[in-house]
DNA sequence: CTCGGTGCTGTGAACGCGCTGAGGACACCG
DNA sequence: CGGTGTCCTCAGCGCGTTCACAGCACCGAG
């Protein structure tokens, strides 16, 4: 279970009751660590406040769904106008509750998401003739398979989910290296090779001095 | 979309609203004639009142549940104690909202039901010629029975129930392995060794540095 | 053209993942 | 109390993967 809550107190007090209930938890203080650690993924749900230093609940939803990450969002918030619930709602969030709320009735609604549970999306990446299945974790160029190992694919991964956009090396040292300071910049110079070789030349372009590009 | 729900004002003003977006909408004035419309099938999502003439929501929200029919449920109810709303949730409800509520916010909360959509649960699990019946226990391989131990037979289970998805050692040790904590997730691969033995080199794929996936 | 900086790639070594056989702990049963 | 079956740990092995290194290619500036 991930929560995303900066008032220490509070975020304190819900790590407590719920893992009181079994649940393991993680906390995150701010809005870009929470969508960090969404990412990072092995979550069964989240309950995120709205109103977070760095990154509002709402953007953050928006971006883990545009991302394709589905799991059970649960959100916080102490706007109860009709429209910031239903703002809320829209952005990709499964349920909505308002400030103060009742831990009783918190408990019973995160057990409502996870008997729900996340389904399985079409969480597919497709970039041109390239798809990316990454439940399967299975990988086709023009439908042909395409084997890669683990960190091939956790790089494409990360590619394919910003397709078009120029990405810095130190950028995929962070996210797709998790010890980023152990290891050169290089390594990412030759993995990108092998992507190269493996999926065909031009798919991957070098934009000198500031990264790499995924061709749309 | 099935509306429940005895008063009739609020009835119709549901049924024109929502056809209005779109939905086709059949309304049920008691909880038997709920109950019958609901099993006949074919709703995306119910929308269900708590008190109801011959059988309240959340007994019938319970039947439906223990009958093995997953459609989404918005349970509405006057009552907003915490535990009223509790008690709904836990009896399968998947969303619950107080009498007078907003349309606005109903609608939103409708729209992230169906988003999430209803989960399957088949009876039987089938996967190529394997088949699985959780009810009896029983594992057949091009019809021949396998006979498996506990573990061998929670695992399979749970790896037929996402067949061609790759499940990592963690996930597996945390739901087949209860206490993942204290077993090595060693144990897996011995797991899958034996189940690998018992149906076929093949049928279980080793995904390096991610986990392993049933072939479809 | 020259030159410095940046990126590419072949080589090779170390690492660590996953597989397996052996065997201990434990429960159940005759 | 020994036999049987299940569960799981352990240690060793094989091999794919990862990554550092170094030399080379390429690009852009002067």
């Amino acid at each position: 279970m991930l929560v995303v809550e900066d008032e220490v107190r509070l975020a304190a007090a819900l790590q407590r009751g719920l893992q009181a209930e079994g649940f393991a938890v993680d906390v995150a203080a701010t809005g870009p660590a929470g969508l960090d650690a969404a990412r990072h993924g092995g979550y069964d749900a989240m309950i995120l406040d709205v109103m977070l230093p760095g990154l509002s609940g709402y953007e953050l939803v928006r971006r883990l769904r545009a991302e394709q990450y589905w799991l059970p969002v649960l959100m916080l918030s102490a706007k109860d106008g009709e429209y910031d619930q239903a703002d809320g709602l829209d952005c990709g969030a499964d349920d909505y509750l308002t400030k103060p709320f009742s831990y009783v009735v918190l408990l019973a609604r995160l057990r409502a998401l996870l008997r729900r549970g996340a389904p399985e999306r079409p969480a597919v990446l497709a970039v041109g003739d390239l798809r990316l299945d990454p439940a399967r974790r299975r990988v086709t160029r023009a439908d042909a398979e395409v084997v890669l190992t683990a960190r091939e694919f956790a790089l494409l991964d990360y590619l394919m989910r910003r397709p078009g956009q120029v990405i810095s090396k130190i950028e995929l040292l962070d996210h797709v290296w998790d010890a980023s300071l152990e290891t050169a910049p290089n390594a990412v110079e030759v993995y990108v090779g092998y992507l190269r070789r493996k999926l065909g030349r031009d798919r991957l372009e070098t934009v000198r001095g500031a990264g790499y590009r995924l061709a749309t």
